[in-house]
Formats: structure tokens, sequence, C-alpha cells
DNA sequence: TTGATTTTTTATCATTTGTTAAAAAAAATG
DNA sequence: CATTTTTTTTAACAAATGATAAAAAATCAA
């Protein structure tokens, strides 16, 4: 089976016509630990799906780094600022691991988008799905205690955490790594 | 001119046949203060534009009902979970005073965006204007101070601080009332 | 393996926010 | 206007987290 094609019908499905002019929009890639894929400040051109390796997103503030995101298969990566709105970015998403990914062109996209009413539609579910994962980490940050979030991700997130150091795992929860330790130590 | 008009078009401008089809699903409501719109564990199967007054949308919890969204004057009202997914959404929404409110049922607008691409990259906008405003929110959450954010609000919305109670816009920016008046206290 | 580097944990103290209760102020009601 | 109710502020103490520094553990490289 093609996983970037069961990745793109797992957004919603798409008929052949459409599904076959996406794919020929994307671009295979296979990018190094390391790389940095988008960066803040500027206008990220391309949206990602990642088939394989492992990502994180991060901002820079007075703090050092604070990671919000992390991707790993299946996952779509982008600047939503930038594709949404041509603006620059916030964030940066550098590679954790060697990863396989393929890439589309925001102008592509759009234009994809103009002419086909399927693919604007998945589109639009794409932004929805999205928007509903951005909702949840949302309310996570406001209802929930530090030492929830972390009990979450040990439940929902296993793989992140063994192949993450808690540093970054601290900053996604919004406490310092110190606080993370204190809190493992306590839940033990 | 139209407000209603002008609303959808703020999300895309819509050519004249497919705003006169969006125009014609929607239905003008006038409803009273306290009255509840949307119910959190309920379905809820419209979509609301706000042309005139002001909502809150709020989670139940232990510590009682936290604010986490006021609607104003060309705002949308929806359950996200409910209108993306059929699903019932975690949160009810009230009016804090009358309301003019233009409303679509979901299936209406489900079915306007299955047929019509113009409608369905109006779609597709919304949902990513809706992701930025949840991005910047989730931002603000992690990164700002309790003071920050009510300062941005000040800045911002100084509307929202004038006709809503303290203890509405504690709970949006996800603090104790009493915090809230320690922070007022302390930055005059 | 050994030594150097990075990551994680622990300790201490300061700061912020929460909790509870009461006082003060403001708004609503008769 | 006076009274009642609601909202906001203040106070005192507890709990959670941040900041800094140092120790311990794990990882990496020669």
């Amino acid at each position: 089976m093609n996983t970037i094609s069961n990745q793109i019908d797992s957004i919603l499905p798409l008929p052949a016509v459409e599904k076959e002019l996406l794919l020929s929009r994307l671009q295979r890639i296979e990018v190094a630990k390391g790389k940095l894929i988008i960066s803040a400040g500027k206008i990220g051109h391309h949206v990602y799906f990642i088939e394989g390796g492992l990502a994180r997103a991060f901002c820079e503030n007075q703090r050092g780094q604070t990671t919000i995101w992390f991707g790993q298969e299946g996952d779509v990566m982008l600047s939503y600022l930038s594709f949404f709105k041509d603006q620059p970015g916030y964030e940066s998403i550098e590679l954790l691991e060697n990863a396989v990914l393929y890439r589309i062109s925001s102008k592509d996209l759009q234009e994809l988008y103009r002419q086909h009413i399927h693919i604007a539609n998945w589109g639009r579910k794409f932004a929805e799905y999205e928007l509903l994962k951005a909702e949840q980490r949302f309310m996570d940050l406001q209802f929930k205690t530090a030492t929830e979030r972390y009990q979450d991700l040990l439940v929902n997130s296993p793989a992140i955490l063994k192949r993450v150091q808690l540093g970054y795992i601290a900053s996604y929860l919004g406490i310092t790594q110190v606080s993370l330790s204190r809190i493992r130590a306590a839940i033990k």
C-alpha cells in the first residue's frame, strides 16, 4: 500500500482523478536529522507530509527554545501563518531523526484548491481537523495540570516520549525541565 | 450596507450567485440575553453569525464554569466538534446580551460545500482563519503571563472588558478571579 | 574502556497562583 | 431611597512552579 496515498485519504478520500493530480504535485525528499525545514520569521513555501521520521516545531523566546509540536509518521508539517496568509511564521521546524517527506509547494496546492472542488473540500477538512487538534491542545493547557498532561503523553504518545529528550517534552508541556523531573519523581 | 453580507465576504468574497445561495439558507433570529444557543454534550446543528450582541462559550469543570471564548458582532459561533465531526461539543454558548443572529443548518452548509467550489473554498478559509486564532490563543497561554494576557485584552478588546464581569474574564485568562483582582491592583 | 559531554535529577529559595474567608463596592430590586 | 444581592477586592496561608546551582546518570567519542 502507498503510505502517502493513505495519508491523503485519511483526511478525505479523493476520487482517482483528483488524487492523481495531487500526487503528481508531490516531491519525495529524504532529509537528514538536524535539518531545519521551516524557519521562524521566514515564509515557508511548502507543505510537508511525513512518511517517516520525527520532527519538532519550536519558538525562540527569552527562556531559550520552547517546543510546541511534535510530528511523526502520518502528520502534516507546515507553518499555518505561511500557508494560510503568506506571512512569516512564529515557529521553526527541525528534524529530530532522518526523515522521508513528501512536499508540495503552497502555490501548487492553492491552485488545486481553486480548480478542483474535491481538493478544496479536502483542504477544508484538513484545516478543520487541525483546528480540532489545536482546540484540544488549548483545552488541555487551560484545564489540565502539568502532571495530567504528562500522563496523557505517557498514554497517548509513548513513542514520542521514547524518541525525544525530556527537555523538549517539558517545554511542550509548558513547564521547565526541572518541574518535569519533579513530576516524574512524584508519580512513581 | 448589509452587515451579514459583509461578514461573509470578510472570510472570502463570494461571487454573486454563490453569495445569494448562502444568504438564502440563512435565517435571521433575535434572541434574548441569557438564552443558551449551544449546550455542552449535545450536538449543535447550526452555525451562527453574530450581527449584534455578545456571547460567551464556557465549559463546566470541577471549579464551576470556565469561559473559553467571547463572541461579538462579526464573529461566527459554533461548536467545532459538532459542525466538523457531528459529535457532541465540549462547550456551552450563552448570550450575555440580547442578540441578532443569522443561522444556517449544518446540513445545508455541508450541502453547499459539496456542490459549489467557491463555497467550499470559503469554508476552507473560515476553518483556516479560526485555526490561526486558535493557534494565537494557544501561544498566548503558553508564552505569556496572566498579567500580559490581561494587558492584551485591555488593548485589543476593551469593548468586551466593559461589557463583561471580571469573573468571566478571569476564567477566560486561565486564572481565578482573586488572582485577576491582584493583577489589576498591581498594574495600577 | 576512559574521559568528556550531555541529559536528568535533586536541593534550596523566590515567585506566582490557588483557596478560603471576609470586607468593600457596585448593581439590582422593591 | 433603603435594602438586598451580586460583584470585586483584600488578606492570610498553602501549593505549585520557576530559577539557580550542583550532583548523579546517561550518552558519546576517542
